[in-house]
RNA sequence: GUGGUCUUAGCUCAGUUGGUUAGAGCAGCGGUUUGUGGUACCGCAGGUCGUGGGUUCGACCCCCAUAGGCCACCCCA
Protein backbone atom coordinates (compact mmCIF):
# COMPACT_ATOMS: atom_id res chain seq x y z
CA UNK A 1 0.00 0.00 0.00
CA UNK A 2 2.40 2.33 0.88
CA UNK A 3 3.97 2.50 -2.59
CA UNK A 4 0.79 3.28 -4.03
CA UNK A 5 1.51 7.17 -5.56
CA UNK A 6 -0.96 9.34 -4.06
CA UNK A 7 -2.89 11.34 -6.66
CA UNK A 8 -4.86 14.32 -6.20
CA UNK A 9 -8.62 14.06 -6.07
CA UNK A 10 -10.36 14.87 -9.27
CA UNK A 11 -13.01 14.32 -11.44
CA UNK A 12 -13.00 13.74 -14.98
CA UNK A 13 -13.84 16.64 -17.00
CA UNK A 14 -17.36 17.26 -17.53
CA UNK A 15 -18.65 15.08 -14.75
CA UNK A 16 -19.96 15.77 -11.06
CA UNK A 17 -20.65 14.11 -7.84
CA UNK A 18 -23.70 14.46 -6.07
CA UNK A 19 -23.97 15.51 -2.12
CA UNK A 20 -26.48 13.31 0.02
CA UNK A 21 -29.04 16.72 -0.34
CA UNK A 22 -28.45 17.21 -3.74
CA UNK A 23 -29.34 13.81 -4.69
CA UNK A 24 -32.55 14.30 -2.47
CA UNK A 25 -33.62 16.89 -4.45
CA UNK A 26 -33.23 15.52 -7.75
CA UNK A 27 -34.86 12.20 -6.65
CA UNK A 28 -37.66 14.64 -5.43
CA UNK A 29 -37.88 15.54 -8.81
CA UNK A 30 -37.66 12.51 -10.68
CA UNK A 31 -40.06 10.70 -7.87
CA UNK A 32 -42.96 13.47 -9.17
CA UNK A 33 -42.08 12.78 -12.89
CA UNK A 34 -42.43 9.31 -12.70
CA UNK A 35 -45.24 9.11 -10.57
CA UNK A 36 -46.83 10.98 -13.59
CA UNK A 37 -45.63 9.05 -15.91
CA UNK A 38 -47.27 6.09 -14.49
CA UNK A 39 -51.05 7.44 -13.82
CA UNK A 40 -50.36 7.90 -17.55
CA UNK A 41 -49.79 4.23 -18.46
CA UNK A 42 -45.69 4.41 -18.94
CA UNK A 43 -43.59 2.13 -17.49
CA UNK A 44 -39.97 1.99 -16.96
CA UNK A 45 -37.31 0.54 -18.56
CA UNK A 46 -33.82 0.17 -18.46
CA UNK A 47 -31.07 0.03 -21.33
CA UNK A 48 -26.97 -0.56 -20.91
CA UNK A 49 -24.86 2.79 -20.57
CA UNK A 50 -22.46 1.09 -23.27
CA UNK A 51 -24.16 0.06 -27.16
CA UNK A 52 -22.35 -0.84 -29.93
CA UNK A 53 -20.66 1.61 -31.93
CA UNK A 54 -22.53 0.00 -34.99
CA UNK A 55 -25.53 1.50 -33.13
CA UNK A 56 -24.37 4.89 -32.19
CA UNK A 57 -22.53 6.23 -35.59
CA UNK A 58 -24.07 7.63 -38.34
CA UNK A 59 -27.33 8.78 -36.11
CA UNK A 60 -26.75 12.14 -34.98
CA UNK A 61 -24.97 13.58 -37.70
CA UNK A 62 -21.23 14.33 -38.32
CA UNK A 63 -21.17 16.61 -35.08
CA UNK A 64 -22.90 13.84 -32.39
CA UNK A 65 -20.19 11.18 -33.86
CA UNK A 66 -17.64 13.43 -32.57
CA UNK A 67 -19.42 14.07 -29.56
CA UNK A 68 -19.54 10.15 -28.75
CA UNK A 69 -17.16 8.68 -26.19
CA UNK A 70 -15.60 5.01 -27.53
CA UNK A 71 -14.64 2.61 -25.59
CA UNK A 72 -11.21 1.36 -26.41
CA UNK A 73 -11.17 -2.67 -27.29
CA UNK A 74 -9.40 -4.80 -24.39
CA UNK A 75 -6.61 -6.52 -25.38
CA UNK A 76 -3.90 -5.48 -28.24
CA UNK A 77 -6.01 -3.24 -29.62
CA UNK A 78 -3.85 -2.18 -32.30
CA UNK A 79 -3.60 -5.72 -33.54
CA UNK A 80 -6.50 -5.61 -36.33
CA UNK A 81 -5.79 -2.46 -37.45
CA UNK A 82 -4.92 -2.13 -41.13
CA UNK A 83 -1.42 -1.67 -41.94
CA UNK A 84 -1.36 1.55 -43.43
CA UNK A 85 -4.01 3.42 -41.23
CA UNK A 86 -1.55 2.88 -38.59
CA UNK A 87 1.47 4.11 -40.52
CA UNK A 88 -0.75 7.05 -42.05
CA UNK A 89 -2.19 8.06 -38.32
CA UNK A 90 -5.46 7.66 -40.23
CA UNK A 91 -7.65 8.00 -37.06
CA UNK A 92 -11.11 7.63 -38.56
CA UNK A 93 -10.13 4.69 -40.37
CA UNK A 94 -8.43 3.18 -37.25
CA UNK A 95 -11.58 4.05 -35.11
CA UNK A 96 -13.87 0.91 -35.96
CA UNK A 97 -11.08 -1.70 -35.44
CA UNK A 98 -9.92 -0.31 -32.45
CA UNK A 99 -13.17 0.51 -30.51
CA UNK A 100 -16.55 -1.71 -31.22
CA UNK A 101 -18.07 -0.20 -28.30
CA UNK A 102 -19.62 3.16 -27.14
CA UNK A 103 -21.11 5.34 -24.22
CA UNK A 104 -24.96 6.24 -25.27
CA UNK A 105 -26.00 9.61 -26.66
CA UNK A 106 -29.23 9.64 -25.81
CA UNK A 107 -31.84 7.69 -25.20
CA UNK A 108 -33.61 7.75 -28.01
CA UNK A 109 -31.28 5.74 -30.35
CA UNK A 110 -31.56 3.32 -27.75
CA UNK A 111 -34.72 2.80 -27.53
CA UNK A 112 -35.14 2.37 -31.52
CA UNK A 113 -32.70 -0.48 -30.99
CA UNK A 114 -34.88 -1.49 -28.05
CA UNK A 115 -38.44 -1.39 -29.14
CA UNK A 116 -36.91 -3.22 -32.81
CA UNK A 117 -35.31 -5.82 -30.78
CA UNK A 118 -38.03 -6.57 -28.70
CA UNK A 119 -40.81 -5.85 -31.08
CA UNK A 120 -42.40 -9.42 -29.99
CA UNK A 121 -42.67 -9.07 -26.40
CA UNK A 122 -43.95 -5.77 -26.18
CA UNK A 123 -47.47 -4.52 -26.17
CA UNK A 124 -47.91 -2.07 -28.75
CA UNK A 125 -48.57 0.61 -28.96
CA UNK A 126 -45.73 0.52 -26.23
CA UNK A 127 -45.51 3.51 -23.86
CA UNK A 128 -42.05 3.44 -21.77
CA UNK A 129 -40.26 6.17 -19.89
CA UNK A 130 -36.59 5.69 -19.29
CA UNK A 131 -34.66 7.70 -16.96
CA UNK A 132 -30.93 7.68 -17.09
CA UNK A 133 -27.28 9.31 -17.63
CA UNK A 134 -25.86 9.59 -20.84
CA UNK A 135 -22.56 11.23 -22.01
CA UNK A 136 -21.21 13.66 -24.84
CA UNK A 137 -17.68 14.71 -25.76
CA UNK A 138 -18.85 17.99 -25.43
CA UNK A 139 -17.05 21.09 -24.18
CA UNK A 140 -18.04 21.47 -20.91
CA UNK A 141 -19.89 24.81 -19.76
CA UNK A 142 -22.36 25.97 -16.87
CA UNK A 143 -25.48 23.54 -17.05
CA UNK A 144 -23.99 21.45 -19.96
CA UNK A 145 -22.09 18.84 -19.01
CA UNK A 146 -20.35 15.34 -20.45
CA UNK A 147 -22.77 13.08 -18.16
CA UNK A 148 -26.25 14.10 -17.42
CA UNK A 149 -29.10 12.64 -17.17
CA UNK A 150 -32.07 12.56 -19.33
CA UNK A 151 -35.55 11.77 -19.18
CA UNK A 152 -37.83 10.22 -21.13
CA UNK A 153 -41.28 9.27 -21.91
CA UNK A 154 -42.57 7.94 -25.46
CA UNK A 155 -45.22 6.27 -26.99
CA UNK A 156 -44.24 4.05 -30.17
CA UNK A 157 -47.13 2.90 -32.51
CA UNK A 158 -49.73 5.01 -32.41
CA UNK A 159 -50.93 8.00 -34.53
CA UNK A 160 -53.61 9.32 -32.52
CA UNK A 161 -53.60 12.90 -31.57
CA UNK A 162 -54.96 12.28 -28.16
CA UNK A 163 -51.45 10.98 -27.53
CA UNK A 164 -50.39 14.47 -28.14
CA UNK A 165 -52.69 15.78 -26.06
CA UNK A 166 -51.83 13.60 -22.88
CA UNK A 167 -48.37 14.44 -23.11
CA UNK A 168 -49.28 17.61 -22.91
CA UNK A 169 -51.55 17.26 -19.77
CA UNK A 170 -48.04 15.23 -18.41
CA UNK A 171 -45.80 18.42 -19.12
CA UNK A 172 -48.57 20.60 -17.45
CA UNK A 173 -49.50 18.56 -14.56
CA UNK A 174 -45.28 18.13 -13.47
CA UNK A 175 -44.89 22.15 -13.73
CA UNK A 176 -48.02 22.39 -11.35
CA UNK A 177 -46.87 19.92 -9.22
CA UNK A 178 -43.46 21.13 -9.09
CA UNK A 179 -44.32 24.64 -8.26
CA UNK A 180 -42.69 26.15 -11.70
CA UNK A 181 -44.35 27.98 -13.90
CA UNK A 182 -44.07 27.43 -17.32
CA UNK A 183 -45.45 28.07 -21.01
CA UNK A 184 -45.85 24.86 -23.04
CA UNK A 185 -45.07 26.12 -26.46
CA UNK A 186 -46.47 24.30 -29.29
CA UNK A 187 -46.15 24.21 -33.29
CA UNK A 188 -46.09 21.64 -35.76
CA UNK A 189 -43.72 20.29 -37.76
CA UNK A 190 -45.07 20.69 -41.63
CA UNK A 191 -46.19 24.49 -40.98
CA UNK A 192 -42.24 24.68 -41.36
CA UNK A 193 -42.38 22.36 -44.24
CA UNK A 194 -45.46 24.44 -45.77
CA UNK A 195 -43.33 27.45 -45.37
CA UNK A 196 -40.63 26.22 -47.17
CA UNK A 197 -42.58 24.87 -50.06
CA UNK A 198 -44.47 28.29 -50.30
CA UNK A 199 -41.18 30.05 -51.15
CA UNK A 200 -40.07 27.25 -52.91
CA UNK A 201 -36.44 26.30 -51.26
CA UNK A 202 -36.52 23.23 -50.62
CA UNK A 203 -32.84 22.37 -50.74
CA UNK A 204 -32.69 25.07 -48.04
CA UNK A 205 -34.46 23.21 -45.56
CA UNK A 206 -31.93 22.71 -42.98
CA UNK A 207 -30.48 26.02 -42.58
CA UNK A 208 -34.17 27.63 -42.42
CA UNK A 209 -35.11 25.24 -39.92
CA UNK A 210 -31.84 26.49 -37.49
CA UNK A 211 -32.10 29.94 -38.35
CA UNK A 212 -35.89 29.75 -37.30
CA UNK A 213 -34.58 27.81 -34.20
CA UNK A 214 -32.58 31.09 -33.41
CA UNK A 215 -34.71 33.31 -33.54
CA UNK A 216 -35.14 33.54 -29.80
CA UNK A 217 -31.38 34.15 -29.06
CA UNK A 218 -30.30 36.83 -32.02
CA UNK A 219 -31.73 39.37 -33.39
CA UNK A 220 -33.27 39.07 -37.11
CA UNK A 221 -30.87 41.32 -38.65
CA UNK A 222 -28.07 39.13 -38.00
CA UNK A 223 -30.38 35.64 -38.71
CA UNK A 224 -31.22 37.23 -42.23
CA UNK A 225 -27.41 37.74 -42.77
CA UNK A 226 -26.62 34.01 -42.27
CA UNK A 227 -29.92 32.92 -44.60
CA UNK A 228 -28.40 35.98 -47.58
CA UNK A 229 -25.17 33.90 -46.90
CA UNK A 230 -27.01 30.73 -47.12
CA UNK A 231 -28.00 31.82 -50.65
CA UNK A 232 -31.70 32.87 -50.29
CA UNK A 233 -32.84 36.11 -51.72
CA UNK A 234 -34.16 39.31 -49.90
CA UNK A 235 -37.93 38.42 -50.84
CA UNK A 236 -37.11 34.93 -49.63
CA UNK A 237 -35.99 36.54 -46.26
CA UNK A 238 -38.92 38.87 -46.25
CA UNK A 239 -41.83 36.03 -46.46
CA UNK A 240 -40.22 34.48 -43.70
CA UNK A 241 -40.25 37.20 -41.41
CA UNK A 242 -43.22 38.21 -42.19
CA UNK A 243 -45.18 34.89 -41.64
CA UNK A 244 -43.11 33.95 -38.86
CA UNK A 245 -41.36 36.54 -36.94
CA UNK A 246 -44.05 39.05 -36.80
CA UNK A 247 -46.89 36.78 -37.05
CA UNK A 248 -45.66 34.16 -34.74
CA UNK A 249 -49.33 33.66 -32.55
CA UNK A 250 -51.34 32.87 -35.65
CA UNK A 251 -48.88 31.74 -38.58
CA UNK A 252 -51.22 28.58 -38.67
CA UNK A 253 -54.07 31.08 -40.39
CA UNK A 254 -51.60 32.30 -42.78
CA UNK A 255 -53.38 31.71 -46.55
CA UNK A 256 -50.58 30.35 -48.13
CA UNK A 257 -49.05 28.32 -45.14
CA UNK A 258 -52.73 26.66 -44.58
CA UNK A 259 -53.93 26.04 -48.34
CA UNK A 260 -50.38 23.89 -49.38
CA UNK A 261 -51.18 20.54 -48.39
CA UNK A 262 -48.54 19.89 -45.42
CA UNK A 263 -49.89 23.14 -44.09
CA UNK A 264 -53.66 21.69 -44.56
CA UNK A 265 -52.05 18.65 -42.62
CA UNK A 266 -50.71 20.63 -40.22
CA UNK A 267 -53.94 23.14 -39.72
CA UNK A 268 -56.08 19.84 -38.82
CA UNK A 269 -54.54 17.87 -37.01
CA UNK A 270 -53.42 21.34 -34.52
CA UNK A 271 -57.31 21.99 -34.75
CA UNK A 272 -58.14 18.33 -33.55
CA UNK A 273 -55.25 18.38 -30.44
CA UNK A 274 -56.66 21.97 -29.39
CA UNK A 275 -60.27 20.80 -29.60
CA UNK A 276 -59.72 17.81 -27.09
CA UNK A 277 -57.50 19.99 -25.14
CA UNK A 278 -60.79 22.41 -24.98
CA UNK A 279 -58.95 24.89 -23.21
CA UNK A 280 -58.15 22.74 -19.98
CA UNK A 281 -54.00 23.89 -19.88
CA UNK A 282 -54.16 27.68 -19.16
CA UNK A 283 -50.18 27.88 -20.15
CA UNK A 284 -50.56 26.32 -23.65
CA UNK A 285 -49.46 28.42 -26.35
CA UNK A 286 -48.63 28.18 -30.12
CA UNK A 287 -46.01 29.47 -31.00
CA UNK A 288 -44.71 29.59 -35.07
CA UNK A 289 -41.24 29.99 -34.29
CA UNK A 290 -40.84 26.99 -32.50
CA UNK A 291 -39.32 24.42 -34.63
CA UNK A 292 -36.96 22.58 -32.60
CA UNK A 293 -33.25 22.13 -33.72
CA UNK A 294 -33.30 18.21 -34.27
CA UNK A 295 -34.31 16.78 -37.91
CA UNK A 296 -36.32 13.62 -36.87
CA UNK A 297 -39.39 16.03 -35.98
CA UNK A 298 -42.25 15.43 -38.91
CA UNK A 299 -45.73 16.62 -35.97
CA UNK A 300 -46.54 18.44 -33.32
CA UNK A 301 -43.32 19.58 -31.56
CA UNK A 302 -42.72 21.36 -28.04
CA UNK A 303 -40.73 23.33 -25.67
CA UNK A 304 -41.17 24.34 -22.17
CA UNK A 305 -40.23 27.55 -21.14
CA UNK A 306 -40.05 29.61 -17.95
CA UNK A 307 -43.31 31.78 -18.03
CA UNK A 308 -41.95 35.57 -18.41
CA UNK A 309 -44.75 36.86 -16.75
CA UNK A 310 -44.43 35.12 -13.53
CA UNK A 311 -43.18 37.20 -10.92
CA UNK A 312 -41.50 34.51 -9.21
CA UNK A 313 -39.17 34.24 -12.73
CA UNK A 314 -38.50 37.43 -13.43
CA UNK A 315 -35.09 37.48 -12.45
CA UNK A 316 -34.13 33.91 -14.20
CA UNK A 317 -32.63 33.01 -17.72
CA UNK A 318 -32.89 29.77 -18.53
CA UNK A 319 -33.45 27.97 -21.92
CA UNK A 320 -36.36 24.97 -22.30
CA UNK A 321 -36.83 22.80 -19.71
CA UNK A 322 -38.55 20.14 -22.14
CA UNK A 323 -38.84 19.98 -25.60
CA UNK A 324 -40.37 16.74 -27.45
CA UNK A 325 -42.18 15.85 -30.68
CA UNK A 326 -43.82 13.48 -33.12
CA UNK A 327 -41.33 11.43 -35.50
CA UNK A 328 -42.24 9.08 -37.84
CA UNK A 329 -39.14 7.14 -38.86
CA UNK A 330 -37.67 6.05 -35.68
CA UNK A 331 -37.14 2.18 -36.19
CA UNK A 332 -36.12 2.74 -40.04
CA UNK A 333 -32.37 2.72 -39.06
CA UNK A 334 -32.71 -0.48 -37.33
CA UNK A 335 -34.89 -1.94 -40.72
CA UNK A 336 -37.98 -2.17 -39.47
CA UNK A 337 -41.35 -1.26 -40.68
CA UNK A 338 -41.70 2.74 -39.79
CA UNK A 339 -43.38 3.05 -36.30
CA UNK A 340 -44.52 6.25 -35.47
CA UNK A 341 -43.74 7.61 -32.38
CA UNK A 342 -44.28 10.77 -30.28
CA UNK A 343 -41.82 11.90 -26.85
CA UNK A 344 -41.71 14.18 -24.41
CA UNK A 345 -38.26 14.95 -22.42
CA UNK A 346 -37.70 16.98 -19.49
CA UNK A 347 -34.84 18.71 -18.81
CA UNK A 348 -33.76 17.83 -15.59
CA UNK A 349 -30.36 19.54 -14.60
CA UNK A 350 -32.03 22.62 -15.42
CA UNK A 351 -35.08 22.39 -13.58
CA UNK A 352 -33.01 21.36 -11.16
CA UNK A 353 -31.11 24.87 -11.14
CA UNK A 354 -34.63 26.79 -12.07
CA UNK A 355 -35.77 25.14 -8.82
CA UNK A 356 -32.83 25.72 -6.62
CA UNK A 357 -32.91 29.46 -7.90
CA UNK A 358 -36.64 29.77 -6.49
CA UNK A 359 -36.36 28.09 -3.26
CA UNK A 360 -39.35 25.53 -4.32
CA UNK A 361 -37.86 22.37 -2.70
CA UNK A 362 -39.80 21.83 0.44
CA UNK A 363 -37.30 21.83 3.41
CA UNK A 364 -38.20 18.29 4.74
CA UNK A 365 -36.89 16.57 1.79
CA UNK A 366 -34.08 15.87 4.02
CA UNK A 367 -33.83 11.51 3.62
CA UNK A 368 -32.07 11.88 7.83
CA UNK A 369 -33.74 9.99 10.65
CA UNK A 370 -36.00 11.81 13.20
CA UNK A 371 -34.17 11.12 16.45
CA UNK A 372 -30.73 11.35 17.28
CA UNK A 373 -29.56 9.65 20.32
CA UNK A 374 -26.42 11.25 21.67
CA UNK A 375 -24.55 9.27 24.39
CA UNK A 376 -22.73 11.81 27.25
CA UNK A 377 -20.13 8.84 27.34
CA UNK A 378 -19.20 5.83 25.13
CA UNK A 379 -20.81 3.72 28.04
CA UNK A 380 -24.09 4.68 27.49
CA UNK A 381 -23.66 3.70 23.34
CA UNK A 382 -24.71 0.11 23.92
CA UNK A 383 -27.95 1.64 26.08
CA UNK A 384 -29.06 4.07 22.93
CA UNK A 385 -28.50 1.80 20.67
CA UNK A 386 -31.57 -0.33 22.43
CA UNK A 387 -33.44 2.92 22.69
CA UNK A 388 -33.04 3.89 18.67
CA UNK A 389 -33.92 0.16 18.12
CA UNK A 390 -37.11 0.27 19.45
CA UNK A 391 -37.80 3.27 17.86
CA UNK A 392 -36.88 1.49 14.47
CA UNK A 393 -38.70 -1.31 14.97
CA UNK A 394 -41.84 1.03 15.12
CA UNK A 395 -41.07 2.69 11.57
CA UNK A 396 -39.42 5.63 13.27
CA UNK A 397 -36.04 6.87 11.84
CA UNK A 398 -33.49 6.90 14.47
CA UNK A 399 -29.52 7.07 14.73
CA UNK A 400 -27.28 6.72 17.60
CA UNK A 401 -23.81 9.10 17.34
CA UNK A 402 -21.00 6.66 17.25
CA UNK A 403 -18.20 9.10 16.87
CA UNK A 404 -16.52 11.59 19.45
CA UNK A 405 -18.40 11.69 22.49
CA UNK A 406 -17.46 15.64 22.28
CA UNK A 407 -20.60 17.53 22.16
CA UNK A 408 -19.61 20.02 19.93
CA UNK A 409 -18.71 17.03 17.71
CA UNK A 410 -22.20 15.23 18.42
CA UNK A 411 -24.29 18.91 17.60
CA UNK A 412 -22.62 19.78 14.72
CA UNK A 413 -23.40 16.31 13.49
CA UNK A 414 -27.16 16.87 14.21
CA UNK A 415 -27.09 20.53 12.72
CA UNK A 416 -25.38 19.00 9.31
CA UNK A 417 -27.91 15.87 8.76
CA UNK A 418 -30.52 18.28 9.91
CA UNK A 419 -32.29 15.67 12.81
CA UNK A 420 -35.26 17.18 13.75
CA UNK A 421 -35.17 15.56 17.38
CA UNK A 422 -32.63 15.15 19.72
CA UNK A 423 -32.46 12.28 23.18
CA UNK A 424 -28.72 12.90 25.19
CA UNK A 425 -28.73 9.72 26.89
CA UNK A 426 -26.00 10.00 30.38
CA UNK A 427 -26.30 7.89 33.95
CA UNK A 428 -29.68 9.65 34.95
CA UNK A 429 -31.28 8.43 31.86
CA UNK A 430 -29.86 4.93 31.88
CA UNK A 431 -31.09 4.28 35.06
CA UNK A 432 -34.57 6.19 35.13
CA UNK A 433 -35.14 5.29 31.70
CA UNK A 434 -37.02 9.00 31.14
CA UNK A 435 -35.98 11.07 28.80
CA UNK A 436 -35.68 14.55 27.61
CA UNK A 437 -36.54 15.12 23.83
CA UNK A 438 -35.37 18.23 22.33
CA UNK A 439 -36.94 19.61 19.05
CA UNK A 440 -33.99 20.87 17.31
CA UNK A 441 -35.14 23.57 15.17
CA UNK A 442 -37.68 25.16 18.01
CA UNK A 443 -35.44 23.97 20.86
CA UNK A 444 -38.63 23.23 22.69
CA UNK A 445 -37.85 20.16 25.42
CA UNK A 446 -39.92 17.79 26.58
CA UNK A 447 -39.10 15.86 30.46
CA UNK A 448 -39.54 12.66 31.46
CA UNK A 449 -40.30 10.89 28.75
CA UNK A 450 -40.56 7.14 28.61
CA UNK A 451 -39.15 5.45 25.28
CA UNK A 452 -43.05 5.00 24.65
CA UNK A 453 -44.24 8.48 25.25
CA UNK A 454 -41.11 9.30 22.37
CA UNK A 455 -42.67 6.30 19.84
CA UNK A 456 -45.58 8.02 21.01
CA UNK A 457 -44.99 11.56 19.78
CA UNK A 458 -43.24 10.37 16.56
CA UNK A 459 -46.25 8.73 15.63
CA UNK A 460 -48.21 11.50 15.85
C1' G B 1 -13.94 22.15 -32.80
C1' U B 2 -12.79 28.10 -32.42
C1' G B 3 -11.84 32.35 -29.23
C1' G B 4 -11.53 34.81 -24.28
C1' U B 5 -10.61 34.33 -19.06
C1' C B 6 -9.23 32.13 -14.53
C1' U B 7 -6.44 28.16 -11.29
C1' U B 8 -2.66 29.76 -4.10
C1' A B 9 -4.65 24.52 2.20
C1' G B 10 -10.56 20.03 1.86
C1' C B 11 -13.76 24.97 0.76
C1' U B 12 -13.93 30.59 0.06
C1' C B 13 -10.16 33.86 -0.78
C1' A B 14 -5.53 37.50 0.67
C1' G B 15 -0.39 37.65 -1.00
C1' U B 16 3.17 44.90 -2.22
C1' U B 17 7.42 46.72 -8.98
C1' G B 18 10.35 39.56 -9.12
C1' G B 19 13.51 39.36 -3.02
C1' U B 20 14.50 35.45 3.08
C1' U B 21 10.39 30.78 6.83
C1' A B 22 3.19 31.87 1.45
C1' G B 23 -1.40 33.98 5.20
C1' A B 24 -6.84 34.42 7.03
C1' G B 25 -11.80 32.56 7.74
C1' C B 26 -14.53 28.10 7.52
C1' A B 27 -14.08 22.71 7.62
C1' G B 28 -10.76 18.68 10.10
C1' C B 29 -7.96 16.84 14.52
C1' G B 30 -6.60 17.51 19.86
C1' G B 31 -7.43 20.03 24.57
C1' U B 32 -9.88 23.38 28.57
C1' U B 33 -14.83 24.92 30.19
C1' U B 34 -20.20 23.85 30.34
C1' G B 35 -25.86 17.94 33.66
C1' U B 36 -28.81 19.86 30.04
C1' G B 37 -26.30 21.36 26.32
C1' G B 38 -25.73 23.64 19.77
C1' U B 39 -21.27 28.33 23.40
C1' A B 40 -16.48 30.31 24.39
C1' C B 41 -11.20 29.87 24.60
C1' C B 42 -6.38 27.40 23.45
C1' G B 43 -3.49 24.43 20.33
C1' C B 44 -2.26 21.09 16.06
C1' A B 45 -2.20 19.59 11.27
C1' G B 46 -2.86 20.65 6.33
C1' G B 47 0.70 23.77 0.27
C1' U B 48 6.61 20.85 -4.88
C1' C B 49 1.26 28.21 -5.34
C1' G B 50 -2.92 23.14 -11.42
C1' U B 51 1.17 20.46 -14.26
C1' G B 52 5.72 20.64 -17.41
C1' G B 53 9.38 23.65 -19.51
C1' G B 54 11.89 28.55 -20.02
C1' U B 55 13.89 33.69 -18.52
C1' U B 56 16.56 35.33 -13.93
C1' C B 57 21.56 35.59 -8.92
C1' G B 58 16.46 34.69 -7.35
C1' A B 59 9.63 33.14 -9.86
C1' C B 60 3.09 32.38 -6.54
C1' C B 61 4.43 36.87 -9.60
C1' C B 62 7.37 37.35 -16.32
C1' C B 63 7.25 33.98 -21.10
C1' C B 64 5.74 29.24 -23.64
C1' A B 65 3.16 24.72 -23.57
C1' U B 66 -0.48 21.60 -21.32
C1' A B 67 -4.74 20.12 -18.08
C1' G B 68 -9.09 21.67 -15.61
C1' G B 69 -13.06 25.50 -14.32
C1' C B 70 -15.97 29.50 -16.24
C1' C B 71 -17.78 32.65 -20.54
C1' A B 72 -19.00 33.52 -25.83
C1' C B 73 -19.49 30.79 -30.57
C1' C B 74 -20.68 25.75 -33.02
C1' C B 75 -24.05 22.47 -31.24
C1' C B 76 -27.17 20.88 -27.83
C1' A B 77 -29.97 18.93 -22.65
Amino acid sequence: MSELKKVKPALSKGTRDFLPVEVAKRNYIFEIIKSVFRKYGFEEIETPAIERMETLTGKYGDEGDKLLFKILNSGDFLKDVPKEDLAAANSPAALKHIAEKGLRYDLTVPLARYVVQHQDSLAFPFRRFHIGPVWRADRPQKGRYQEFYQCDADVIGSESLLNEVELTMIYAEVFKRLGVDVIIRFNHRKVIEALIAVINKPEFAEVIISCIDKIDKAPWEKIEVELHEAGLTKAETDAIYSSIVSNADNLWMDDGIKTNPSGEVAFNELSTFLKAINNSIPNLAYDGRLVRGLNYYTGVIWEVVLDKNSSANSNITMGSLGGGGRYDNLTEMFGAKNMSGVGISFGIERIYDVMEELNLFPPTISQGVQVLFVPREKEMEAFAFQQAQILRNKGIGAEVFLGNVKKQKQFKYLEDKKIAYVVEVGDNEQTSEKFRLRNTQTRDTQDGLSIQDIVAIMLQ
